[in-house]
DNA sequence: CTTAGCACTCACCGCTGCGGAGTGCTAAAG
DNA sequence: CTTTAGCACTCCGCAGCGGTGAGTGCTAAG
């Protein structure tokens, strides 16, 4: 994925630092005297631009226009975050803040985690993203058919991780009340303790063991089920803070910030940026021009999985500018991530 | 609220209605020579400075500048708004694409609602808002307890209106399998066919007719459903297109953008917006400053009730820029609202 | 009451000149 | 060979300036 590092000798990468760091706090291409003054190198201004001359041979800083300071690049942050930003540990302000909200009672699966977005959010001053756990490991815990109306059925499915899917279905006028709980013992039968991600399968192959009234009601049982487990996942996805997007960039073109928050509000899209997350077991940063889709060049999103066994059951991250503080941003979303994956576990699942 | 509507001699009002167009067509400040010229009045454009003077006077339009031409202040638009833009019918491509989307076949109500919400904005280009239905009507269907582990058992409460409510509640590590399911028939015999809003009152009641050892499992119940249905309306508004604000507002201030944006995250705050359209049975208008939360003072809020009996289930609307085409906007609400009223009383709602 | 004419105002635009930050290069010092 | 001081150079950002044009308010005539 990335390219093999360039090695730095150590006075280019601490020059390379130095760049990074400034540039997030202030916003400004940073010149070679205000490095010397500020960060104690031990050399003059002029080495330091001989240092700077190399770094943007190597690509990773650049000169918005001549005599200007410099820029880091994507490359340069992602030096910047392979070398430094691992395993620096959050501002205790922080870290207090995450565990006082983890500390406090929480029933409600979707509540949670809506409201963990909106702490991770409020934490980096970014725009903050969750997407519920996954389904692979979640077992059908119980079945319910509830008629709403003559031909209008509700489904409902409860899982061990608290989930509760639901789904209306069309069934035979003729079915009665006594039918329908019939077929809805045996429907429990069947697929209590099945995978959900597989429980459509499990009653498909059990269709002939039901009244032949009630099959058509089956089979679109089956077919919402698929439906469902198929296009539901957009629906979990929990973003909030997307305003710090507007004034935290520095966009001059507006434009661009029209694009992010527009890409944010599709789901699908989102998603995909947090799919490797459930991948990998770190957390992923991707940097700028490394996001696929276009309108998120101008971000940075950092993600990380979550889950209580190693297994992820979901993943969460941020979304802000290139020009961000990757040290803290990483740390909180590392430390957010564990946090949620410690309350899931204590809830059992 | 709205006072009592200056009345305007009729040329007055022409040369009113002109500059609104005018302005919410090009963005820029119109000029009596632009008047006299585009809209046939007959009459020259000195005098059209006279009426233009008048109108200042009377507080409908402003100068940004001296010597620049005149923009409609809120109370212009509310003048535009109560005259001419009641009753304007929809252009027909968007009536067709309206209409177009109510016939697709749709089960998932809470889907539904947030494909509403996401129409209704790609047709208006604004932000769009949709409030779930209001429980008041809501019949309880159906109850289950299902139990997730030891001690935590998942409550799920189905309503007619097909609203699925779900809450855990901790249960005595004692309670048995058994007693679980005598105390779920039970909580269905008390509870079905009450209203919702009235079920844990319903339920509080009937208390002493539980077991002993479930007593307890069942005021948590009780507990969780008042919380619920007096915590759960925040979640049931659906938001879509606040990218549009990006760009539409022509705000110089990017602080304006950022306060509709954040204002629009904050689901209380919007519930506000929606509250009164509950309330009233025609399109509200809602004009900068007219809003009372200020970060809206630069918006226009557009909503109304939906529900197919005149009893409203809930509402819907656009927030926009004051500089909106209000004809359009105040149409296209008015015909989603309807549409999806007969859409919800086709499904028996 | 309407309208033509006119003087006036003021945002906008492009031009110019200046100050300053920051650079790259060169040559001397270590 | 590396570091550093010095210096000329580039170019952004800003402020000042006059011209242009849109739009106004006022006045006086129809």
């Amino acid at each position: 994925m990335v390219s093999e590092a360039t090695h730095l000798d150590p006075r280019k990468a601490a020059v390379l630092r130095a760049i990074v760091s400034q540039y997030v706090g202030s916003g400004e291409p940073v010149g070679s005297k205000t490095i010397a003054d500020r960060f104690n190198l031990g050399v003059s201004s002029a080495t330091v631009r001989n240092e700077m001359a190399a770094l943007e041979e190597a690509g990773l800083i650049y000169q918005p226009h001549t005599s200007a300071g410099r820029v880091p690049t994507d490359i340069g942050y992602r030096y910047f975050v392979d070398a430094w930003a691992r395993d620096v540990h959050l501002p205790a302000g922080d870290a207090r803040r995450i565990q006082r909200f983890f500390t406090e009672p929480r029933w409600e699966l979707e509540e949670a985690l809506r409201e963990t977005a909106s702490l991770l959010s409020r934490v980096t001053n970014h725009a903050a993203v969750v997407f519920a756990p996954a389904l692979d490991r979640s077992v059908v815990r119980h079945v319910e058919m509830v008629r709403l109306s003559g031909d209008r059925v509700m489904l409902v499915l409860v899982t061990d991780s608290g989930r509760v899917e639901n789904h209306v279905v069309m069934v035979d006028e003729g079915v009665d009340d006594v039918q329908l709980e019939q077929a809805n013992e045996m429907l429990n039968r069947i697929v209590i303790g099945a995978l959900l991600e597989t429980a459509a399968e499990t009653i498909d192959r059990s269709v002939e063991r039901f009244p032949l009234e009630l099959r058509d009601a089956v089979t679109s049982v089956v077919k919402a089920l698929k439906e469902e487990l198929s296009q539901r996942e957009t629906e979990r996805v929990y973003l909030e803070g997307a305003s710090n997007i507007v004034d935290e960039e520095k966009f001059a073109d507006l434009e661009t910030v029209r694009g992010v928050i527009g890409a944010l509000e599709h789901r699908r899209l989102v998603l995909e940026l947090l799919a490797d997350a459930l991948a990998g077991d770190r957390v992923s940063v991707r940097i700028g021009s490394e996001n696929r889709a276009s309108q998120m060049q101008f971000c940075s999103v950092i993600t990380a999985p979550y889950g209580s066994t190693g297994t992820a059951l979901g993943s969460l991250g941020v979304v802000g500018p290139t020009r961000m503080d990757y040290n803290r941003s990483i740390a909180t979303v590392h430390e957010v991530a564990a946090a949620l994956g410690r309350m899931l576990s204590e809830l059992g699942l």
